[in-house]
DNA sequence: CAATCATCGTGAACAGTGTTCACCTTCGCA
DNA sequence: TGCGAAGGTGAACACTGTTCACGATGATTG
């Protein structure tokens, strides 16, 4: 609960949780999502199957742990990107962070997979509106948020708005709204989600290789379409 | 081989087939890609499990199978809806087609999940130069480029080509180039793939979810997008 | 200090899975 | 009438996730 007293048993129950945490993503970027297995697992750290039951649940929700494990993995490397850039101006800077997000997920193509692939249980994975998976992928995106927030500071939203009565989008963004508040005006909103769906299209086509039948290399198209929705986000 | 001599043992085994892709396919649909069972299968079709393997070499052939299939249902229900509208101008009937295609996506989201999902086994599946998935891929691009090609027929391409030197997009587009030769200029190429990135992407996120912390109804974004990439085209 | 109680780990077991093998029946053809 | 190929079976192997009764260890309290 909390980090006062870490009461060595806590401790050792950590030091276990990390390492078994640790062999399931030795397994995943060596086999793929399927190759996660229980038994696996228990052997690289040196146990047995039932024993991993006193820290988790379940496999799937070990896995759920990993996959938020590798959320904040994700959002650490897109910060250092922008810290890496901190120099530059804020939209040059979220370009910096968008081409790190592709760079890390082709270089970590298995871990994308669980990450963004289908949820393979029941298609779609059942949300809690709380649970620790919805908090690290909420800190994914508010790491861009951020970024773009120091842009608009400065230059304040000029741009064109979709065709849609403000009474319909407030209605439509509900859920973002309900969980990052009204920083920005909602014609950055929907810019925001067109340029992450395009980029992240781009980018999962390119991991799980749904492009090889057009084209060789996928960055001229990414980078275009990472200046032309930045461009939107500007103007 | 042939369809000339169908011989008796060969209807009695494509029957055979017809019915353990379509017990595949009830799984599928009942209990999204990971609950396709070989044993399952052999129970619904009332065979034992090895003999199964008198049909398909494993179980992941079964399922490449089942998935070559699905390609050709999609293909299908876009080229209806390109059918319905038989009578609009091409350009329109393209956006008929995209929408079709979200359509069905939607309605078959543990389908479109084995599709266009992540290639479990091995993270990316070694796509044959000449495996039936790939003609099956590749006729379901046929059907787009057709419309396309009745639309540049009356109205020669005459927009804003990519800042790439035409060598430069010529090697780029080299594996489409190597399958469907050079039927369109290269920018009305680029200006597809990126079009089908983005409209992959929307789809993708909305149908697995990954769409919900920001939005309740995806739809305009959708359709703005897609008059967005259409337009691109047009002019 | 001694008793107690939650925590941690184990081996056995159950119900599944994909795959291989030897064996047998059945069918098509010469 | 034979013969060989095709189709199907049950047993077996090596896995998988999960549950359970049991024992050992640790920390905490009387």
């Amino acid at each position: 609960m909390t980090t006062a007293t870490p009461s060595r048993r806590e401790r050792l129950r950590a030091e276990t949780v990390f390492e078994v945490k640790e062999a399931a993503r030795r397994l995943l970027v060596a086999g793929g999502p399927t190759a996660i297995s229980l038994r696996a697992i228990a052997r690289d750290v040196g146990l047995t199957a039932p024993a991993l039951y006193r820290y988790f649940a379940s496999l799937d929700a070990l896995v759920l742990a990993v996959v938020t494990d590798l959320f904040e993995d994700l959002r650490a490397a897109v910060a250092a990107a922008a810290d890496h850039h901190a120099d530059a101006e804020p939209l040059v800077r979220v370009g910096h962070m968008v081409r790190e997000f592709r760079r890390w997920s082709l270089a970590h193509p298995a871990e994308f997979a669980l990450m963004f692939g289908s949820p393979i249980p029941g298609v779609t994975r059942i949300a809690a509106p709380c649970d620790p998976l919805s908090d690290a992928g909420a800190r994914f995106a508010e790491t861009f948020f951020t970024t773009l927030g120091e842009h608009f500071e400065r230059h304040p939203f000029a741009g064109a708005a979709p065709d849609l009565p403000e009474a319909a989008q407030r209605d439509l963004f509900a859920p973002y709204l309900d969980t990052f508040g009204e920083r920005f005006p909602l014609p950055v909103i929907y810019l925001f989600v067109a340029a992450w769906t395009r980029l992240y299209g781009i980018v999962a086509m390119e991991v799980f290789g749904h492009l090889r039948w057009a084209m060789t290399d996928v960055e001229p198209l990414f980078e275009l379409e990472l200046s032309r929705s930045v461009g939107h986000l500007a103007r």
